[in-house]
DNA sequence: CTATAAACCGACCGACGGTCGGTCTGCAAT
DNA sequence: ATTGCAGACCGACCGTCGGTCGGTTTATAG
């Protein structure tokens, strides 16, 4: 007679763990975005991946290890990108940090759409939780990376900072509060003001250039945070495409 | 015959609404603290104020409902102190920002002992979600205050600062990040090192009164961001009372 | 073809946040 | 004194959700 298992999903794939890995981060991602990570249920996400719950914790050990699985995916690149800074042997400490912030712009110019969509997910009132992990390990990599800059201005008698650790801090503490400004600005370019948008993050990169190489004790004009265009280019991508 | 209420509880009083809540607050507070938000229970909670599910659920809607309580009684005596900094007309914005500091170093004097247990329940793992909702409590209140002072300063001539909202930002943060430093020192003090939880403090804060000065445009030596002998003093009556 | 490991299934479980119909208490008006 | 009422309080019950477990299916190596 027919057994249990008469009714069996006939769709069932085997697919390499990693696939199946990465297609369950595609959907808690996506999911975590829009509802948040609470208000996501594990039932929500194997059906969306059409896994079940034995093949999802087949791959997870629970729903905390999901979560650390999409920090670590989206972190990943800025990370990647940042590590090779060190490799830049004959520039100075002033031209080091530089570099290092205009990849960081660069990276922004090139992914305005992604950076657009992930700004609103993560500002928004229910994602405090992802957002401050991912704050949190993007710290914990920058920080001593700008650390080690400091340092060698220091050395170098390129900066005059009495305690780099502090100045470190201070920079990381920076750039994470533009976000908001940031935020505001591509809410602007997607509503076809670019011109606002422009204006909100430069006066913004103004004050904070002057205020870091107050920090940092380097003359005035010697930093500059972001390329110059760099705002209007990023912002226009987001108008054009809206 | 028996009614299903033979078995009630005989230990049952009426408490004025507020009494009640305020119970309530203390032992989720008292919970939150040794397990985190998450893994206390509302079956945890009303065990220890012995008071009935429906009980609970009549002074509060939700269980996030008593974490903002938690939070607004944590938060109320720092408000509420901070309040009346905008009291002092005949000051110039320089001696302004040092009362308010100094007021919130007098305050870390006076409760010592609490202030350690505070920092270290909340600098715990378990506990990001409960010390990110109070810090932003803070940050809520305090940054206008100090927006308002760095304002009066740049108008007054005393600061040369760009932008306001960015130099309060550096404020707050700077005072956020301090806690960090302050919690080792903790630590120090009530293993008995009162001395290197002492060097532990003022290098941090003499670092972080020259990154100020610097910010603010003020003369070296202008800013006192704690009164002499106040660190001292603090950690002292923690080791006494060890 | 068979053995073995890994991927996957889905019924089931216990815990937890929250609800609901009702009871009990104190007090004010009669 | 009695009664009526509001609101403090009770606890059985519910739906949901994260997580488990015994077992089945698929892929692969020998």
């Amino acid at each position: 007679m027919a057994t249990s298992t008469s009714t069996l999903k006939r769709t069932r794939r085997n697919l390499p763990a990693a696939e199946r890995r990465e297609a369950l981060i595609d959907c808690a991602q996506s999911l975590f975005f829009s509802k948040g990570y609470e208000a996501t249920t594990i039932a929500d996400i194997i059906a969306r991946a059409e896994v079940s719950k034995g093949g999802f914790y087949h791959h997870f050990s629970a729903k905390e290890d999901l979560l650390e699985a999409v920090v670590a995916r989206m972190t990943a690149a800025i990370i990647e990108q940042s590590r090779d800074v060190l490799a830049n042997p004959g520039l100075d400490a002033l031209e080091r940090l530089n570099r290092f912030l205009h990849r960081t712009s660069d990276w922004k110019v090139d992914n305005a759409r992604r950076l657009a969509s992930v700004s609103r997910a993560l500002l928004a009132q229910e994602n405090t939780l992802l957002f401050q992990r991912i704050l949190a390990a993007v710290t914990q990599t920058i920080q001593p990376l700008l650390l080690g800059i400091v340092k060698e201005g220091v050395e170098e008698g390129v900066f005059d900072v009495a305690d780099p650790n502090l100045a470190a801090e201070v920079l990381v503490s920076l750039s994470h509060a533009r976000r908001e400004v940031i935020h505001d600005a591509i809410v602007m370019a997607e509503a076809g003001d670019v011109a606002s948008g422009v204006r909100r993050i430069e006066t913004r990169m103004k004050a904070e250039t002057a205020t870091i190489e107050r920090l940092l004790g380097v003359a005035s004009g010697s930093l500059v945070l972001v390329p110059k265009g760099a705002v209007r280019k990023m912002l226009a991508a987001l108008a054009a495409a809206r």
